[in-house]
DNA sequence: CCGCATGTAGACAGACTTGTCTACAATGCG
DNA sequence: CGCATTGTAGACAAGTCTGTCTACATGCGG
């Protein structure tokens, strides 16, 4: 997400330049506002390229998403061991969540907004939504001490993020934001 | 949003009915994904009814919104009433929730659907969404007990029922959602 | 009793959508 | 070598979308 691909975008193969403008186009415009050919044009790359590598729009949607779950969960596994000192450290969260708010191009999470665009007509991507958030829960539940209410615990702080994420795609300012996020950190966890 | 309306949905002047269906479609379906022929259709009116009333489909939009937003307020707080013992009960919280949450029309927050979907494309509706934000935050507050922090805490309740609303949305159980919620609150308000 | 707002029915323009089609070129692997 | 894969260019079909148009009907207030 953050990383910038060491090759030029222009020497990949096909599918490739195809998945990357996808992904620029579909999280920066939306999925419903973001036509194939604009895809294909910008890719540089012809219809038939495209049609012979993505039988149909839902699918280039489904490995968007795809991409798009596995560049987030790098970043922000690397981002909250960044920000932590400890190796396991959640106070590294309100900073490593501002490190995303703050870039120019966030437009909140791929994948609720999918969800909210496109709610039940694209059943496939209902299921990589949950699983991008179940993953993303599972992520913060390593960072928790152990107890009983771990995963109960990851939940709740996943249920933080997401908040956190609307608020600013909403356009709270980012500091206020961080700010809710720690004081309902520190409350939350046992110190 | 709950109410039953008095008189018969078929009786009201056409814009009422318009603002009716335009309502249920693009809070189920969505807004790019709902063709202005549909509402115009279910509504019982004719394209240039339609088009004297709205000069275009974001007039609609925005109205559809603005209507949204007094009738979610307005179940909003009469259900924190309803739930709440006391008169200023932040424990009903989790259980208005929850009576929005279950129900089966439920598809998430009308106005973060609104912004992922649409983005910066009607700025319009930015605005709106902000507004019931703030809104939502503003009563949030006066059920907090007077504090120097009361409204960063309204801004942080704020956060945890949109995290809320986005996970309900995203699949997860609503109870299990309400529990954080629950747990969230008891840790975060002094008691 | 006149004029205006509000209503009806449905054709139409112009743009945009996804997906298919023909016909041809280069590349790489068994 | 031989042949499948991957690529190119661009026309085309069939549907959708928003918004405009003509032509006519009804009811109400000044």
């Amino acid at each position: 997400m953050l990383l910038a691909p060491t090759t030029d975008v222009k020497d990949l193969p096909a599918r490739d330049r195809l998945l990357h403008t996808a992904h620029r186009l579909f999280y920066r415009e939306g999925i419903r506002a973001t036509g194939i050919d604009k895809v294909i044009a910008e890719s540089g790359v012809t219809k038939v390229t495209f049609y012979r590598h993505f039988p149909s729009k839902n699918d280039l949607v489904c490995a968007y998403l795809e991409y798009r779950h596995v560049l987030w969960m790098g970043w922000f596994a690397d981002a909250l061991q960044r920000h932590g000192r400890a190796k396991k450290d959640l106070a590294a969260l309100p900073a490593a969540l501002g490190e995303w708010f703050g870039r120019e191009d966030f437009r909140g999470c791929a994948f609720i907004n999918s969800v909210s665009e496109l709610g039940d007509t694209v059943p496939e991507v209902n299921a990589i939504a949950r699983r991008h958030k179940q993953d993303m829960a599972d992520l913060l539940a390593t960072l928790l001490p152990f107890a009983a209410t771990q995963a109960q615990d990851a939940q709740a702080l996943a249920l933080v993020v997401e908040g956190a994420i609307v608020r600013v795609q909403l356009g709270e300012p980012v500091p206020a934001v961080q700010a809710s996020v720690s004081r309902l950190l520190s409350a939350f966890l046992p110190a």
